[in-house]
DNA sequence: CTGTTTGGCTTGTTGGAACAAGTTGCTTGA
DNA sequence: TCAAGCAACTTGTTCCAACAAGCCAAACAG
């Protein structure tokens, strides 16, 4: 299985790459010094593209492409319900960065997924939180929480748009304090409208966040779902044999 | 910022989809249907291959791609550690698959980034231990652990090649037993290496795992790298707030 | 009936050409 | 001096053409 023109051209190019921010020769000067023709210098520039080692656009000389990550520390995150505010904005301050909120509340009819992990009947009226996070203006995450009408039924607090910071905040205070979280983690390619949203560098996945929390009657009281870009954010969990 | 032909023949494509393990047209056919040239259609399905919604090969039609994830509990791991062997493979048997392991021992020189986790000066010669695992005789994941020397030193237990399941085990046993740990979780695009040593479809993202494990002396004894196929892994934590 | 061959399907690779459109810096005119 | 505008660069889009190579089933030979 001989390796392809393109193939080699792009592993060239990527043994040559420079430091972070470097530009890289123009598309006619690997024509030239390649001997390729420009359909195939395209498509091993394509490749590297896809591999999220350079950045390009119209107009623009390509460059070696640099990113740095947030951290997100998972298990603290809910562990102390009643302190200041949302603990994610907090965590993104204590690392300089400026942390932003967009939250919309929402009634819908509960999808399979969300029916499911809910433990209700699909297509059941419940509420949806979604949140657009930033940092420094550049959007970072799309976390989406959902809740079974048992829990928010009859409480106004939960219809209330004013930022309460985490879930967990707002389940401790009427009465439905979560004792127990279900956390997964996955990464897939964006869909074109979550690229768009999160104004995602191509070759970048997404990282997907689910949690489900629990109540100390073991129901599952709340649903969410973080979608982030994979290039700006690190998530963290600290654990202890005897917490 | 008008819609380009390549953009609209691939969303068109992409709202046309079947289920999981449908042909797609032939790229002539789809020439045809759309009016454009079979460059601008192949770009339009390459997209779609990079966000990872079909798959293709010579001479093969493509199909819409089918995913199915093993689930790998990552809180509950190490917490076991005097059980009968490794906890990884007795998740994936739990799930009905059948697990495979590669182990290899080396004896490196510490890389900057290694060194810096254990606290070690770089190029200090350390232990490596070199997993492939397996399921179902398709390659899963990369773990590399590295342990820094005064765990090591002196420890036959260390260099014995035979399998004794999860460093936490081994550690427990030579007196360095774990009781922190310090988990981040992250995805890029996979290397050229990377990619063909897991198999992996274009468009599958890489979940990157590293755990640093310390000793009740809040020492660090081990640093794990575990890359993983995205399509084919969810990783999974359970929290308690009492536990 | 069985095993091989072959032809026609599929996608993959590489070349060429022309024009569109964004970026940048230099030149020129007010 | 300063701003507008132009020229020369860059990458992006779209076509066409030819051949390579993998896959599969039907036809054929033994």
């Amino acid at each position: 299985m001989p390796e392809t023109l393109q193939e080699r051209v792009a592993r060239l190019i990527r043994d040559s790459l420079g430091e972070p921010g470097a530009a890289l020769p123009s598309e006619a000067e690997l024509v030239e010094r390649y001997g390729a023709s420009r359909n195939t210098v395209r498509a091993a520039l394509a490749a590297l593209e896809a591999e999220g080692l350079i950045t390009s656009s119209q107009g623009r000389t390509r460059r070696v492409r640099q990113i740095s990550r947030w951290e997100w520390k998972m298990a603290e995150w809910e562990k102390a319900h009643n302190n200041d505010g949302d603990a994610w904005a907090n965590t993104i301050k204590a690392q300089g960065g400026t942390p932003k909120n967009d939250l919309q509340i929402l009634s819908i009819q509960a999808p399979a997924d969300v029916a499911e992990v809910l433990q209700i009947p699909a297509g059941t009226a419940i509420q949806a939180r979604n949140r657009l996070r930033w940092v420094n203006d550049e959007p970072h995450q799309l976390s989406d929480s959902y809740f079974p009408p048992f829990v928010t039924d009859g409480n106004d607090l939960f219809w209330n748009p004013s930022d309460l910071g985490v879930p967990g905040g707002l389940l401790a205070a009427t009465g439905h304090k979560q004792v127990r979280w279900h956390d997964t983690l996955t990464a897939r390619m964006p869909s074109a409208e979550e690229s768009q949203r999160l104004m995602m560098a191509p070759g970048t996945p997404l990282l997907v966040h689910t949690r489900v929390g629990y109540d100390a009657e073991g129901r599952p009281v709340r649903y969410m779902v973080t979608r982030m870009a994979a290039d700006r954010v690190e998530v963290s969990y600290d654990l202890n044999t005897d917490d």
